[in-house]
DNA sequence: AGGCTGGATGATACCGGTGTCAACAATGCA
DNA sequence: TGCATTGTTGACACCGGTATCATCCAGCCT
């Protein structure tokens, strides 16, 4: 059939993988047909395409990705693009990706960038133009960098950022209701009749973290008494401290305090101790993410849970229906609750 | 050139990214002699190298990494496979590996396996088949799953593993000094004046594990009234608590406790905390990992440090070194040193 | 019976690179 | 000047799949 040259360079091959050529032999069809049933097209025969199955499963054929990727012009591949320092629930979140990208036939490809602003997106494109991956899906916090989403869109890479609420750019895939969040925050620390309140902030270049602001804003604006002492937080530890220090220093000092994060809220409850302020008797603290360092703090840290694996899930979703040109899923709607532990407790008397 | 036949199925191309060909085209020479300088051959005219590489910067040609894989038959992929649930420190792990494949010409492709044992060895093996990756990077604790060196090794699969010691079947490619950190806590404890301590084993299937136990509690063997009550743990948090409880139980309980990990330290001091033992007045605690989480405890918790994304980015090292068939490079010892923090003491008077 | 129709299958080009080997020019040496 | 040698370069097959198009074979119609 083939020219009977001589095999060149000898057969270093590691794998020896069978390839389409072997099971098309095995089965005495052409490798077109092996591709067909391959690819599920209609157009094999019932009984040809269950001896080529049979075939496949002899030889533990699998198809190479790569060679699909070339012929196909696409690779399959998945990007995650992150370059947070502080990923408490990295992990949580490409186990989503991978539970969705796995029963697509995906794999998940991974970039951490340590480059931040122009830098970060030059380094994002190289990758995306490198790799060739057919999607990518952004984390906070580079999802938010200004420009990323039009680079993005100018390389013709199809983009998804995990974010909870639409990024300048990027398309609207979690639609969680942040503002909600906020404001069932303010509730629950109004309905233990907190009435002067602390805040410390996320980032205001990030849409989720203004609307946690506005969603508790508006909801202790309700209650006539009621202030709230605002602080800027960069969802860095540090930050958190500096924040608590802030709020805690003059003497009509909030009884309670919400941070736009977990991470920041422990720095609070650092600087609590410090200042000798029993939690949650002097003060109550409130977290957001409800990632498992809420539950390793002493006391365990009150916190809005939001299911980083499910969202993480959804966009993946998300992204390979718009990369297939399928229906695209409706956008997901998350549950954020508040889940009570030890750092909320009744305001103090005094 | 090439058969003017009218080019199929239109071009619904996304990417449109320059092919080696344009650059030859653009340069005046064959693609072969593109593809010598994009492999740095040697064997290329200094001027018409130049006028390469310009054509290359200019129509901003990047190599197909799949078609480059196809025809080397390599993929220029390398694997991370983890399972941990808690894993504080993947984000510094992912940016240790990255930082070398990016400068190698690799990527990386990460699969975050449910499962465990014999069942995790069959998803690793398929997702190794299925991209076809050079090599691979096993994370504990699935690193430690009896058989799958051997399995990987039987699919002819380079794999190392990020241990701090020699593992079954796995190279030794980190060569940390565990036992020597442990004796290094013990060293802290007895110099604090501690006599009765404890220790949160991590698990025994573990050679890290054992080590660490065996450094701690051969060094408190070298002091005469020294004794030290053991607990099993399984690095998870319930069981760090789980052990406390029955370490701090009795009448004679340890004046500082040892934990094999951060996680489980944490779940000391929580139960520390319920019991009313002030710390580190009346217990002393010491954590291993010196993650964030243990700055983020409050009181901050003495650990121990391990730089994660130097040991990460040496085991890329060595497996890119096995892949290439290069020299190998020699066994990567990281130093451990306890870091002090506020959870340890002198201890109580009594 | 002959032509048409549609389903199943195969031959072959192609995706974008690299490996092999031959062709060719320039140089060194006799 | 003739010839071997070295340095450059290109033609072509190939990696392992998919896409296009042609072919073959029944079954159906007039």
């Amino acid at each position: 059939m083939t020219d009977p040259s001589p095999l060149p360079g000898a057969d270093h091959a590691r794998h020896a993988e069978p390839t389409i050529e072997d099971v098309a032999a095995a089965a005495g069809v052409s490798i077109r047909t092996v591709s067909r049933v391959l690819n599920k097209s209609p157009k094999v025969n019932a009984q040809t395409r269950e001896r080529i199955e049979a075939a496949i499963a002899a030889l533990h054929f699998r198809p190479s990705l790569r060679a699909r990727a070339l012929a196909m012009r696409r690779s399959f591949l998945i990007g995650l693009i992150h370059n947070d320092r502080n990923a408490l629930v990295l992990d949580s979140i490409q186990r989503g990706i991978v539970s969705v990208t796995a029963e697509q036939g995906y794999e998940l490809i991974v970039h951490s960038t340590p480059l931040a602003g122009d830098a970060a997106i030059a380094d994002v494109i190289g990758f995306a133009g490198r790799s060739r991956v057919d999607g990518l899906i952004v984390l906070p916090p580079i999802s938010g960098v200004a420009g990323l989403a039009g680079a993005l869109d100018g390389a013709q890479v199809p983009a998804v950022a995990v974010s909870s609420v639409p990024l300048d750019g990027f398309a609207g895939v979690i639609l969680s209701d942040e503002r909600g969040a906020g404001a069932q925050v303010a509730r629950h620390l109004l309905d233990l009749g907190h009435r002067r309140l602390g805040l410390v902030n996320g980032p205001t270049t990030m849409a989720s973290a203004r609307e946690r602001r506005a969603g508790f804003i508006g909801e202790a604006a309700g209650t006539a008494d009621a202030s709230v002492a605002e602080t800027a937080g960069d969802y860095g530890f540090a930050s958190g401290m500096a924040a608590a220090q802030a709020l805690l220093a003059g003497p009509d000092r909030p009884t309670a305090i919400f941070a736009a994060n977990d991470i920041m809220a422990a720095g609070v409850l650092k600087v609590a101790a410090r200042m000798g302020l029993g939690v949650p008797d002097q003060l109550s603290v409130v977290g957001f993410d409800g990632s498992m360092l809420a539950q390793m703090l002493t006391p365990a840290l009150t916190s809005v849970l939001r299911p980083f694996d499910a969202i993480a899930a959804a966009a993946t979703r998300h992204l390979i229906a718009r990369i297939e040109g399928t229906a695209l899923p409706a956008p997901f709607h998350p549950t954020l609750a508040i889940v009570p532990a030890e750092t909320t407790g009744p305001a103090p008397k005094s």
